[in-house]
DNA sequence: TTGGGTCCTG
DNA sequence: CAGGACCCAA
């Protein structure tokens, strides 16, 4: 399987179904076990993505911010240097502007929450990732290309 | 029963 | 990231 491919997927898809997967990776004879192992990595880039967000949120509002209008994430944000370096380790492509609108909202979502101590609510995560799991964008055709991973280098 | 998903480990 | 426990919907 192309992990590298995976990862740079995520900066379009977070919530991406086995069958999208299986389109995006035509070379690859999926099973069981390949399909489950390549839902569970998305799973873990997720769990990365979401621990970010809510320490970002919350250094935020540890620093005074009042509102969530006011979390902007610029490009050379500490935030983005981690998220690059987890998804797009050798800045193989340029991240796509409708994932740094994702992150935004995504930091909103935690900063609205936390800053209306939701955070010690059961389960206060669900209804965020109910919210970022429909900003999922269609992903660009030529990760289809069977010589995808070649042409990055 | 399965196939996702999350959470928590290692 | 992989494993495994556990939950939920189909």
């Amino acid at each position: 399987m192309h992990l590298r491919k995976a990862k740079l997927m995520f900066f379009w898809v977070r919530y991406p179904s086995s069958a999208v997967l299986k389109m995006y990776f035509p070379d690859i004879k999926f099973n069981k076990n390949n399909t489950a192992q390549l839902v569970k990595w998305f799973s873990n880039f997720r769990e990365f993505y979401y621990i970010q967000m809510e320490k970002y949120a919350r250094q935020a509002i540890s620093e005074g911010m009042k509102t969530p209008d006011d979390l902007h994430v610029a490009g050379d944000s500490e935030l983005y240097r981690v998220l690059n370096l987890h998804y797009n380790r050798n800045n193989h492509i340029e991240v796509p502007p409708n994932f740094r609108y994702v992150v935004e909202q995504t930091l909103r979502e935690f900063f609205r929450a936390i800053q209306g101590g939701k955070d010690n609510e059961q389960s206060w995560k669900k209804s965020i990732y109910k919210v970022i799991s429909r900003l999922d964008d269609p992903v660009p055709e030529y990760f289809k290309s069977p010589n995808f991973l070649e042409q990055l280098e």
